[in-house]
DNA sequence: TTCCTTGATAGCTCTGCTCTATAAGGACTA
DNA sequence: TAGTCCTTATAGAGCAGAGCTATCAAGGAA
């Protein structure tokens, strides 16, 4: 069995279309085409649906799949480990992280390429059901997420920092309290995040547990979007403090932070339980331990 | 990356010799040392120590064997699901079983072979440790070992009895009392199983824990030497029940239960957790839950 | 020395993965 | 209906590499 055909097949089920699946390998749309055929061939089993397109996997296709990641996430772990049995870390550490931490990225980030030179980042902006996902599917090293409200499967965590919410107004706009109560919150022209998105789904939770339940007049899947309503002077959005932090100075704004959320906010990092652990998910946990965030980042 | 080669060398690490790993592979020994080469030359690494010899693997070797043997078992585990998405199990399940749960082990691959008529059950007797070993190489499907005492880690388990230890004696030899107090042992000509068996370490920690210890005059690895020397009436063995019931109804033996051990002498099947769980795992769990084993097994 | 064990090398065969070029089926448009 | 595009399969050639047998080289033992 050749690892090459497996990514073959791992191509054709991510991108569903046979010329696109070999670009990404880096093959013929032929070579591709013959390899699903070989591997087919091999198992005994037909694994794609097709007749003039691509149809699917077929039951035995979907079967194979998890241990299609596997293979392959072991092929590719087992150059990682041979690579850095010594010397230093090298290689590409792929990380996701949900928006409302991306502030908090770049610690990570800095401190990972401080004392692993060799190392290549790349960062994605995911949800936390995307980490979750390509966690397991062996797409991702490591994520950046929530810990405590849908809590991660199959993970290994370290916590990083508490999130606190923050209502944000211009300056002349809407006026809003000090002190923000959770009833307040239902009269305000709310502008938030997607009820896709976790942070929206926390704050709605926090909220339907007091009988309340909030109506933003707009929402987006973006911090930045929401702040650049702000200037407008009529919605409010509420965002991260760390995201709040990064404003810290700003004229135009005011800021004041909802109540506590308690438990259910807590962010961190996360890599994959299945054993056993790479090197670079290792490296990932080791450096989180020790992290140091800036003040700003509320401690856990 | 080929799977052979990887093959090729598990082989060798197991054989730690070039031509016995070549013919355990079904491959001629300069294919395997050719196949060793070209790994080594495309991981950029010596992996194994060699001057005229074997002499083990290089520290790039040890990094890389867990990934090696989650490769291999990926591989096979793709091709038992492609072989078994629809349709009946096949292949072969390889147990490994402790000899005092050797008894039930006919009633778990009994129960398998009626469930799945396509397998083939290979069953080893191994010590607990070397199950639990043997299931995180991906050299065993399942065990059947204690659950509670030393609990074996990295597992998925499903209790399927609770032993019992009797002490045994020749009718006419050493006489026992009808009821066993743990402070009789002290006194009686034992012979045992070796302390590197966990029965053995179990009847120990009982024992220790009110203050007793046993010196037993012989010590065995096997249950069938301990009951060979019944018949010389100068000894008496401890057993497991599942052991004494296939004495049942024999004239020359006389038994007593031992006072229950409590906790710690649960008996069940395990797998291993790390995921993907494999379909032939997935039966035995399944099975293991239904199964009724025949009295004399005390219910968990 | 001579023999035996152990692993590496040489030279060959042959499978099978890869490529380019092209065909063929379906959908959409003129 | 013919033309065109999009998508996948097929054909044939080239070549890498995995397999074999036969043999060699270096140690160790008799």
């Amino acid at each position: 069995m050749q690892t090459r055909l497996v990514e073959y097949f791992l191509a054709l089920e991510r991108e569903g279309h046979f010329a696109r699946a070999a670009a990404q390998c880096h093959v013929s749309q032929p070579t591709l085409s013959a390899g699903i055929a070989t591997l087919e061939a091999q198992l005994g089993k037909r694994l794609i649906r097709r007749d003039r397109k691509y149809g699917g996997l077929t039951p035995e296709g979907e079967a194979i799949l998890p241990w299609a990641r596997q293979l392959v996430a072991a092929a590719e772990a087992l150059g990682q480990a041979a690579e850095t049995a010594r010397g230093p870390l090298k290689g590409e550490l792929r990380l996701g992280a949900i928006p409302a931490a991306m502030p908090a990225i770049g610690c990570l980030a800095t401190a990972m390429l401080e004392r692993y030179p060799g190392l290549n980042i790349s960062v994605r902006a995911l949800t936390s059901r995307q980490i979750e996902r390509e966690l397991a599917a062996f797409e991702l090293d490591a994520g950046l997420t929530y810990l405590d409200f849908e809590p991660p499967a199959h993970a290994l965590s370290v916590p990083l920092y508490a999130e606190r919410a923050m209502l944000v107004s211009a300056v002349g706009g809407v006026p809003i309290p000090a002190v923000i109560d959770w009833a307040d919150l239902a009269s305000l022209p709310l502008c938030l995040l997607h009820q896709g998105m976790q942070n929206r789904r926390i704050l709605d939770a926090r909220l339907a547990e007091r009988g309340l339940a909030l109506r933003p007049l707009m929402t987006a899947d973006s911090y930045v979007a929401l702040l650049g309503l702000v200037q407008q002077g009529r919605l409010c959005p509420i965002i991260p403090d760390s995201h709040a932090a990064l404003l810290d100075g700003l004229r135009w704004a005011r800021m004041a932070p909802l109540p506590d959320m308690g438990e259910g906010s807590r962010v961190g990092v996360i890599v994959s339980d299945s054993a056993p652990m790479g090197p670079l998910a290792q490296a990932v946990l080791a450096v989180a331990r020790e992290l140091r965030l800036p003040p700003g980042f509320a401690i856990v």
